[in-house]
DNA sequence: GTCTATATGGTGATAGAC
DNA sequence: GTCTATCACCATATAGAC
């Protein structure tokens, strides 16, 4: 791995376990192994170096969350599936995170790959949805796109509630409390 | 409002905006018009005064809740009343943010509230189900504390996805996600 | 590409006068 | 109780040699 990639990796891990305000240029520095000049050669600074790691993070989300709907099964139970997904729930959402950092949601670069990545998985789950209304999976009253916003938001709040309980089984209770709902609900 | 008052509230303002780590003692000086030697006579540096802060904005938490679960209607029309309560959506829950900032959580002083406020409402709304379900107001194979979680976690993810969109109406479109399949379920 | 030197301002506090 | 002085260190770079 060469210096600007072990940059980009250090900042990775940085913004996921400190967020952008919480991670300064030394500390990378310092993770990846690279000095201070070489930093800056290859980024312009500490915006343009979390950029890069910001749009990394998110299009890896993104092709985990494709996988996971692209399996066997009904459109429900590939939903699930991406829901039950292993996780390193106490780490928390490496893109959720970065929408309590007001230097992230302040700057609009930064921030747009956070709000299309958002706008995205739950466009995406909503058609799954609508595909498996339409094929009569569950109860045809439900909304598919307010059901999609509230199970992400299931997956978001779920961290959130695991990292103040220090425990990753409350990520797993707040998803099967939603899954149970939702199967409920399919068997109308 | 006398200074350490002043302190106080400046504190729990600035931690809603900013977080823990994103809060300079300096920033709170200004904003409380308070003087160096005057914060760090009223408390002994930042982490009491953001003991503080967090223990009082987690008591209102709380107060509201209770205030929600106590009006008028069915347990699951009081629980619906609370996850539609009128709220500040885009700067974020108070005590949820904070479980983002790697310092709290690294303090166990300071994690102990975050950690109860959400223990106890948990385990409020779970305990409001378990009272609806009694009732027979919605599917008796419900599990009331998974459904109180995920209802939780609705919430908390609510806000998330409201501040990656910029826009309130994503947490509204999340609760009524939430509440429309609670619903369902209540017609089987 | 990488290094060291240098710079301005912020962080989180302590000391002691008033 | 509040103020000013002082401090050691960190944040975020820029400059220029190698």
């Amino acid at each position: 791995m060469d210096t600007r990639e072990r940059l980009i990796e250090s900042t990775r891990e940085l913004l996921w376990e400190r967020g952008y305000v919480g991670t300064s240029p030394k500390a990378i520095q310092q993770r990846s192994g690279a000095g201070q000049g070489s930093m800056y050669h290859h980024f312009s600074g500490k915006p343009d170096l979390a950029l890069a790691a910001i749009d990394r993070t998110a299009k890896e989300l993104r092709e985990r969350a494709e996988a996971a709907f692209a399996g066997p099964g009904t459109t429900v139970e590939r939903v699930a599936a991406y829901l039950r997904r292993e996780r390193d729930v106490l780490k928390g959402c490496p893109v959720g995170r970065l929408t309590q950092d007001p230097d992230v949601m302040a700057d609009p670069g930064l921030r747009r790959p956070v709000e299309e990545t958002f706008a995205w998985l739950t466009g995406r789950i909503g058609e799954l949805l609508e595909e498996g209304r339409a094929a009569g999976e569950f109860d045809a009253r439900l909304d598919p796109a307010a059901t999609a916003t509230a199970l992400v938001a299931v997956l978001q709040g779920g961290y959130v509630l695991a990292r103040a309980a220090g425990d990753p089984g409350v990520f797993a209770t707040a998803v099967e409390g939603a899954l149970g709902l939702l199967t409920r609900s399919a068997l109308f």
